[in-house]
DNA sequence: TAGATTGTTAATCGATTAACAATC
DNA sequence: TAGATTGTTAATCGATTAACAATC
């Protein structure tokens, strides 16, 4: 059975119906048609047919679609329905703060260890978990089944340990680290570069700046 | 002079270019075609050429790219060579982390302030700088000449403190808080929605397992 | 000058939007 | 049944890639 290849386009746009999804059921609305749904995301209500088309027919003409079914069903797409054994590698700031931030058991993700080469850190508690030396790193994810890692680390160690976790058996990388990593196509990697998210506002806040003559 | 409108997609890979230029700078490289910058970043030469072109011509016919020159334009572009300035509001894990990790100053960032409405944390020093309380945020906004608001407080007040900002003269907004804002479309607003980001990772671990009946 | 490589136009590809037949 | 709204095909739009003339 063929599959059609769904674009990243249309994954990226998921997790934002997700959410809005999940505020119409706390709100107790039972229904929604892609139209209203187009009001209150703003994007056409074609996209969002389309969108949902992608995945099978979640609605039903001349109704709409039902906000809880349809909230399940792309929770599911989204694999929220399954776990995920999770650690963090790199316990500085940004690592420290994913942990105790993040929330991670409320979607489905085993937050199972936390790794550092930083001997002052090792033993710190975090989350109730334990910093951990990078040398046991290894072993951990091979016995642990870790699905994916979070790298916080400098990109200086990044690229030869993603390299490592990849050998252990890893399957995804959400990569903070500000660097390119080079892994088989077969591990799935999320990058979040925050200084380019950050350059990208500059970019739009000055190009706004100088079309409108604005002075400084 | 109309100024043809240049695409999201564009702006989104200059922080790109600029960080590989950065690299091909530091190594001493001084030139660059861009079928060689097109090997290394593992995208189209004419995507490149393309891409720079939207903004002049930074390239010499049978020569190719200056390394220094064009790291310098496009730093330009993307407005590192001005200064922004900053505040945090939210200084909980995620605001605390970023204070520590960014390096704004690096970029031409400013950190002026940063501000929470817990008193616990009042006060208290990152970075040298002490948090202070909400109270005190619109009167240091309009006497600071803040650029840039980065929000990394819960979304249940994100609304409405970034509506605050935008009358207090704010021009753009980082925005951490998992909520779409609504401001005017002339305050710039960069999202960074971390949990939208490791769904998308979900996603495609599983439909990678999907396509190759990998059983997990 | 000949060779190399850009800048730019044209062709292709993919994603979004519009339209409407199917159907609840 | 009539009205509403999806699911889906067709049209449009925009972004990427290819091609090549300009030119260093």
């Amino acid at each position: 059975m063929e599959s059609k290849e769904i674009s990243q386009a249309v994954i990226s746009r998921l997790p934002r119906y997700f959410r809005y999804l999940g505020e119409l059921k706390d709100e107790g609305i039972e229904r929604i048609s892609s139209q209203e749904l187009s009001d209150i995301m703003k994007v056409t209500a074609s996209q969002i047919r389309q969108d949902f088309n992608n995945f099978g027919g979640f609605g039903q003409q001349g109704y709409g679609y039902k906000v809880e079914y349809l909230y399940e069903e792309i929770g599911k797409i989204l694999g929220l329905d399954q776990t995920h054994n999770l650690i963090i590698v790199g316990a500085g700031n940004l690592g420290q703060a994913l942990a105790n931030y993040m929330n991670f058991e409320r979607r489905g993700f085993l937050f199972k260890g936390m790794f550092d080469n930083n001997p002052a850190l090792y033993g710190k508690k975090i989350r109730d978990m334990e910093v951990k030396p990078m040398e046991e790193l290894q072993d951990f994810v091979k016995e642990n089944n870790i699905d994916i890692a979070v790298l916080t680390i400098p990109k200086t160690s990044a690229v030869a340990v993603a390299e490592q976790l990849v050998k252990d058996g890893i399957k995804g990388i959400w990569n903070f680290a500000h660097v390119d990593l080079n892994v088989p196509k077969e591990i799935q990697v999320e990058n979040v570069h925050l200084s380019d998210s950050l350059m990208k506002l500059t970019y739009n806040i000055i190009r706004y700046e100088e079309e409108n003559n604005i002075k400084k």
